[in-house]
DNA sequence: CTCCTAATTAACAATTTGTTAACATGCCAT
DNA sequence: ATGGCATGTTAACAAATTGTTAATTAGGAG
């Protein structure tokens, strides 16, 4: 997942806040929203339903906690990170700022490289969240797991026999592949298929893939090149 | 999960630190074990596989944001949470600790109370990670306890065994399912029925929840797809 | 350059796999 | 018992995948 990909909603009353911190997380490259109090906050959290809210605590009406509060209560927002960015540095007001599900606790003043670690650090898990098992040639990611490939930012599938056929390419770049190899490993040494089918499938990964990265030695076999 | 399944690993090499924290973590309830020197945090990380890692920075030897930086190289130790614990309050030295893969930076001195809510906060995910909750896919809300599903505002309930695919496939969305795997865990590896029964399953979710999210993998599974 | 072999390609055929609807069975509560 | 619901089975059908063939092209050795 990208930065740009992140929602990210950002909770102050203080309009100076707002457009500092703002600033900084919109040049970081993350998506940002923003509400000048909890109320409004927590409609908005529905409405976009954000990976990150960073809420003031001190605010005029509803209070950063009893938001926190609120927005625990909504099974929409229950995987939504909270991370609190107050002036209030008390030991009471954090550690009832994390009891009440909040997951960092930031106190102001803030520099800006700081800020965006945290961000950063707590929306990682998120941003690797879905990256299992995955295998990366040049700008191409398998994924075992969800069965998809991904080019320049396009996720697709593709079908059984090309995918196993581009896994295993793919799982050792640059060495090649011996037809037999090929047929051992992509249909098993059972199977007997003609001699033209793993040029067919591998004719059908190229066209998909759009791409010359799958290079063909005359007489050997075939490589992933990267 | 509880608490006293949780495994922390607590790495410090100040006696007195690893006493008074440790105490504290005891106390709380988890699983405590304690390193005194980033080496063997290492080697002990790998054999026990913490949940969390809990790093002093200066310690002799190795230091922790590179003890940080040699764990998060291993694929096992992927989703321990590491929290750097340390006397160092320079910004460079906390923005290189969450860099580096932290996912915490706590500065001593430090009270046990903000310390165990800062604990629980970031084990709390976990904690509630495969809780018998609720599961949020998209639009649809499953809920395990009550066993309804929620549908746009909607509330109902749906059979058991539709109830028990669903919820499997929701465990982990865009993750591919093989037959095999929905057969064992939805009907049991003992019980035998015909080899369209899933198919048919599927069918009657799909129509009942008038959905496109699941997925058919021909040939590999299915999945839910948001 | 020419020949020979290997690889590419497109069109097509075969096969596998999944979908669907209709039906069968059995259980539980009334 | 009986009606309704959950669950499972079957078979016809549809669709996608996979394999084959043959004409064509490319590449290397002599």
């Amino acid at each position: 997942m990208e930065k740009n990909e992140f929602k990210i909603l950002l909770v102050d009353d203080e309009p100076d806040i707002l457009e500092f911190v703002g600033y900084n997380i919109r040049k970081e490259g993350y998506n940002l929203w923003i509400c000048d109090n909890g109320k409004d906050a927590i409609v908005k959290a529905c409405e976009i339903l954000p990976h990150l809210i960073i809420l003031d605590i001190m605010m005029p009406g509803m209070d950063g906690i009893e938001v926190c509060q609120e927005l625990r209560k909504i099974p929409e927002l229950k995987t939504t990170l909270i991370a609190f960015l107050t002036a209030r540095s008390e030991d009471f007001s954090q550690i009832a700022g994390l009891d009440a599900g909040g997951d960092d606790y930031i106190t102001k003043p803030v520099k800006p490289k700081i800020l965006m670690s945290r961000i950063n650090a707590l929306l990682r898990r998120t941003l690797n969240g879905d990256s299992e098992g995955q295998v990366v040639v040049g700008d191409i990611i398998i994924d075992r797991e969800k069965y998809t490939i991904m080019k320049s930012g396009r996720e697709f599938s593709i079908p059984r026999k090309e995918f196993e056929l581009l896994s295993l390419l793919a799982s050792r770049p640059n060495k090649v592949f011996s037809r037999e190899e090929i047929f051992e490993k992509v249909w098993g040494n059972d199977v007997i298929v003609g001699e033209r089918t793993i040029d067919v499938h591998i004719r059908r990964l190229r066209e998909k893939l759009d791409i010359e990265c799958i290079k063909t030695i005359k007489g050997v076999g075939y490589k992933i090149e990267i």
